[in-house]
DNA sequence: CCTCATCTATACGGTGCCGTACATTTCGTT
DNA sequence: AACGAAATGTACGGCACCGTATAGATGAGG
């Protein structure tokens, strides 16, 4: 039993809201996409609703979890660790659907609700990253914030760098907040 | 004649969309909030994509024109012009519907073109503005894709700062940004 | 092999929206 | 005041999707 899964489900959900947003997510295209047809749908979910929050519990439990976990485990220095967590937690599999949420909590309240817990515990990390060399605690909410925002902001913003690859702009960025301090 | 202009609709249309993104524009749905039914619309556009169309011209004219003439014709030196940009051409109004073409671009194309030409502009200004009092090419192109990336990522990110309202965080990174040269 | 629970396909009614066709109102012009 | 163009209202067919009902397929356990 189980041919579809309650996860495949979940998972197609997950990769529509990455690809078109939430109003991307509906439930006869995903049938589609499974090769099914709807009926089984509302074996699991109640109605489209249940199935955006269950990708947001999803969604949720990959950041929390299996990101900072993962990163504080393997070790390092501070600017190791905050490197990692640029390549990790900012990692490009998990980052659409991080967008997709990021977009949508603009204008849904409960979604929101969610990122702030998501974003709060992301923060909380850096700042303990950023502190671990940087004494002056308004230096270290200031390249706190910095990070992240350079993190999620360079999906959104779309300029050409002149002598650079994006890539090289964006490690100078990170070079400069990576600085020990003055 | 002209009741229910063609701008009318186009303004109804970039609220809508600073709403609820590029799915919330409906015809039917800004009709109602402009107290008249859809009648009318099509002898002004063809059709929705139409409307969509040129409601990124008007955007790419506000964007263009009216911002950075005038941050540029104020004057000052380059940290008030950067500080001013920060409040124009990132000001409230104008930022909602910015912020909402961002989420578009992500997966349109079209959009994402368009958005290009926009943020190359800034990016040209912020790069100009910092080039006055910093010199080393590297640094200037950092601080401004960090500029950049705060008066976006600022938005859709959502962080307590214990200690801070969100305004004084954002201005110690504002503050880090604008110190002069180490 | 048969049976039962589970999952799936099909069919249906309902809704919100698109775009068109045409009738109707409104207002400047004569 | 009457005309005609511009703007609007009304009505229609179509489409994509939701959620429900029900019948059929499928596979595990007897």
């Amino acid at each position: 039993m189980a041919r579809t899964t309650r996860a495949r489900w979940i998972e197609a959900g997950l990769e529509a809201l990455a690809e078109g947003g939430p109003d991307a997510v509906r439930v006869e295209v995903l049938a589609a996409k499974l090769g099914v047809t709807k009926g089984g749908f509302y074996g699991y979910f109640d109605g489209r609703p249940a199935l955006l929050a269950e990708m947001l519990d999803e969604w949720e439990r990959r950041c929390t979890k299996e990101i900072i976990a993962q990163a504080d485990a393997e070790g390092g220095d501070a600017v190791a660790r905050i490197r990692r967590v640029g390549q990790l937690s900012f990692s490009e599999d998990l980052h659409r659907i991080d967008l997709a949420v990021r977009a949508w909590a603009r204008h849904d309240p409960s979604v929101a609700a969610r990122l702030r817990r998501i974003d709060n515990e992301r923060m909380e990390f850096l700042r303990r990253m950023f502190g671990a060399f940087i004494t002056d605690p308004d230096e270290v909410e200031a390249r706190s914030i910095l990070a992240f925002a350079l993190a999620i902001g360079r999906h959104f913003i779309a300029v050409d760098h002149p002598g650079h690859t994006k890539r090289e702009a964006i490690e100078l960025a990170g070079a400069h907040l990576l600085r020990p301090q003055a």
